[in-house]
DNA sequence: CATAAATAATAGTAATGCTATCATAAATGG
DNA sequence: CCATTTATGATAGCATTACTATTATTTATG
C-alpha cells in the first residue's frame, strides 16, 4: 500500500534528501522550523544559515539532510501532496458515487486543514501557506527533468493520477482527465494567493467559499454530471 | 488609449524600471540579452554579472535601468501581457461576436508567437518560453503587496480585465469571470510547461492542440454555450 | 563648443551557498 | 560494556551573488 493509515508517515521518494529527515530530532526540527521560517521570510529570503541560526544548529549539519533549499521545498511539498492523498482516501473510503469522491477531492483541496491528523512536526496550516505560495518553485526550474527522471514527483504525479481515475469513472471515455486536474490543483492554488494579494485577478468575496464553489462547477459541468 | 495601434510600444508601469530601457541602445540590449539568457541558464541561475558579461556592458550599468533581477522579470512579463493585449484589440477590432472574440483570446494566449509585429529587441518566442516558465515568479513573492501597491500588475490586471468583459458581454450575469480568466491563463502555461517536462501531469499528445482544445471547450462549456 | 548626462572601468562589501576539518557526543553491535 | 561507527557541534573558509560607490571617459544636447 501506498501510506500507512494508523499514524500518518508520508512516503517521500529518498532521492529527494541525503538523510531521512523523520529519522531523528534534529531532522523533525529541521522539517518544522523551515515550515515556520519559510512562511514568515518567503522562500528566496530563506536561507541554511537562518534556519541553523533558528534551531540552534551548524549550517552544516542541515546540508547532512539537504543538498539544498530547493530539495527541502521539494520534500515539503512532496509530503503535503501524500498527505492529502492520505486524507483523500481516508474521506473516500466506502464512498460509492464517483461524483462524490471527485467533490470531496476538491474540498480537501481547497481546504486542506484539520486538526486532527496534525503532525507534531509539521504545521499543516503553515505548509499549506507554503504550498499555494511557493510550491510551483519546486518544478519551475531549468534542472526539472533531471529531478523528473530521479523520481521527485512522484508523491504529485500519484495524486493527480488518482483523481484522474475519479475522473475516468464518471466519464470513462473523457479525454483531458490530467488537464482537468491540474488546471483544478494549481488554479485552486493561485485563487487563494490571488484573493490575499491581487484581489482583481479573482471573484472571491470576504468570508464566500468561492473557489469550492467555482471549481466544484467548473469539473462537472466539463463532465456534464450538472 | 492604452497603447498605439502603428508600431507596438508597450506602456510598462514607470515604476518599473529606473530608467526606461526603451530609451537608449543599451537599454535594448538589455531587453534582448536578459530574455536570451534568462531563456539559456532559467530565472535562477541568471544575474546582472552575466549578462554585463554578454552585453559586453558593466554590471552597474545595468543596475542604472533596473533595481534588480526581479525587477526585469516583472518588466519582461508586463511587456508580454501589453503586446498580447495589443495582438488582442488587433484581431478583435470589428468582430461583433463576443464568442468569437473570447475564443481568439484563448488562440492568442495558447500559440501567442507572430511574425509579422516581432520586434528588434525582443524574441517574443524565447519571450514566451520565459513567460510560461518563470513569470508567475513575479509576483509568488514575499512583497508582492508592496510592488501591487505601485501599480506594477497593472498589464496583468488590464488583460484579465478585458477578457473578463468579453465574458460578461457572453453572460451578463456570470458570478466569476475573472477566476475563469486567470484560471485560464495560468492553466495554458502549466500546461505547456508540463507537455514538456511532467508529461504524466498532463494530457497532450505530439502534434495535438489538446491545450488549445480544452482550454476553449472548459471557458465556453463553463458558460453554457456549448 | 560647452556642459550635462550616460556609460565604462574599477573596486569594494555584506550576504549567500556551499565544503572541509576536527572534536565531541550518541547510538549500536559484538 | 567497551569499541567503533555514526551523528552532531564548532569553527573556518572560499567562490559567487547582489549590490553600491568612485572616478574617468564618452556621447548627447542646447
Amino acid at each position: 500500500m501506498y501510506f500507512s493509515l494508523s499514524k500518518f508517515d508520508p512516503r517521500i521518494h529518498p532521492s529527494i534528501f541525503l538523510k531521512d529527515p523523520l529519522s531523528s530530532e534534529l531532522g523533525r526540527k529541521i522539517l518544522r522550523h523551515s515550515v515556520e521560517l519559510i512562511e514568515e521570510v518567503g522562500f528566496e529570503d530563506f536561507n541554511f544559515r537562518k534556519l541553523g541560526r533558528l534551531i540552534q544548529s551548524p549550517e552544516a549539519s542541515i546540508y547532512r539532510y539537504f543538498d539544498n533549499k530547493h530539495k527541502l521545498l521539494l520534500y515539503l511539498s512532496s509530503w503535503y501532496w501524500g498527505w492529502i492523498e492520505y486524507r483523500l482516501a481516508f474521506r473516500n473510503a466506502n464512498i460509492v458515487d464517483p461524483i462524490f469522491r471527485l467533490e470531496n477531492a476538491i474540498e480537501i483541496l481547497t481546504n486542506p486543514s484539520s486538526e486532527f491528523d496534525d503532525t507534531e512536526y509539521l504545521n499543516t496550516n503553515k505548509l499549506f501557506k507554503i504550498i499555494y505560495s511557493e510550491s510551483s518553485k519546486a518544478y519551475l526550474i531549468k534542472d526539472v527533468d533531471a529531478l523528473n527522471k530521479d523520481g521527485m514527483y512522484f508523491n504529485y504525479k500519484h495524486l493527480v493520477a488518482s483523481i484522474s481515475n475519479i475522473i475516468r469513472e464518471i466519464v470513462p471515455d473523457y479525454p483531458y482527465p490530467h488537464m482537468l486536474t491540474t488546471t483544478v490543483i494549481e488554479g485552486i492554488h493561485h485563487q487563494i494567493f490571488f484573493s490575499l494579494h491581487l484581489k482583481s485577478l479573482t471573484d472571491k468575496k470576504e468570508g464566500e467559499h468561492s473557489i469550492l464553489i467555482f471549481y466544484k462547477n467548473l469539473i462537472l459541468k466539463q463532465l456534464n454530471v450538472i
